[in-house]
DNA sequence: TATTGTTATACTCTATAACTATA
DNA sequence: TATAGTTATAGAGTATAACAATA
């Protein structure tokens, strides 16, 4: 009778927590321009990891309405961090595809995540690193919250 | 060379997102009223883990503002989930208490959050849930995003 | 003077509705 | 007609400012 869960759900519990939530964003989107932030991160996100999509697409990936993609699109694209381009799919679509600087972008916040996870976890020996890295990826894709 | 960092931040990055956020606050929440749902939570929560609190005390516990906490136990007040009452400390402050029926609430709250954890964590040998349990708790109370 | 609780106000983010264009 | 993109509008949540009450 193991009872982890009572610990786990306190952490997860903590990882929820808005201000918790804002601190991780606010180290991440740190000097990368006012059009970079909590809100528009998800776009600029979903945009490298889906490739080039529709607000449409977009919007179903990240859990948003297609009307505030395409506001958030607005944005970056102002900060010249992604553009718009005919969809060769179908004419009434407009695809969003990230500009050089938008992967740059991109590639900033994501390197920063990743070091500074990679950093905590060099404290912990390799074996238990592992375990604690599959037992997390399992539970954010088929544990009792994944879609 | 380990190089489970890429790993685990995409795990992290898949908790922060908006939609896995809200699905288990639904999850958590459900069937227990109107006033309790994401934007009240914290300050119920914050109740019962540290006991009577005035708005000011828990609004920097919750990271909100004092008008906003105030402004969610009018709500959960007129829920008869707490209540308001002198505080002995100081006369201009008014302690925040749960009633029964809040603690009840939150207690339902908890307890569904822990058991949905518990049977994902039962998959696993307790060995490896240790650890995970280990990791994660370090991580929230010491890693690069506490406070 | 300083700090609390509360309320009024403004701002941000999101969803809904309505419009245009294309299929 | 159906569905995309976009924009106008409304709603929810929060922070700021201002007020009365108490220290």
């Amino acid at each position: 009778m193991s009872s982890h869960g009572d610990t786990v759900a306190a952490a997860i519990g903590t990882l929820l927590r808005r201000d918790v939530r804002q601190r991780i964003y606010a180290q991440l989107t740190e000097g990368l321009g006012d059009a970079v932030n909590e809100s528009t991160y998800p776009v600029l996100s979903g945009l490298e990891r889906f490739g080039a999509s529709t607000a449409a697409e977009l919007s179903t990936a990240v859990g948003l309405d297609r009307s505030v993609v395409s506001r958030h699109a607005n944005i970056l694209e102002r900060a010249e961090l992604l553009k718009r381009v005919p969809d060769e799919r179908d004419r009434r679509w407009i695809a969003l595809i990230l500009t050089d600087r938008g992967q740059e972008t991109v590639a900033v916040m994501r390197e920063r995540l990743n070091s500074l996870i990679e950093a905590f976890l060099d404290e912990w020996p390799d074996e238990q690193a592992a375990v604690f890295a599959t037992i997390l990826t399992a539970f954010t894709e088929n544990g009792p919250f994944a879609n």
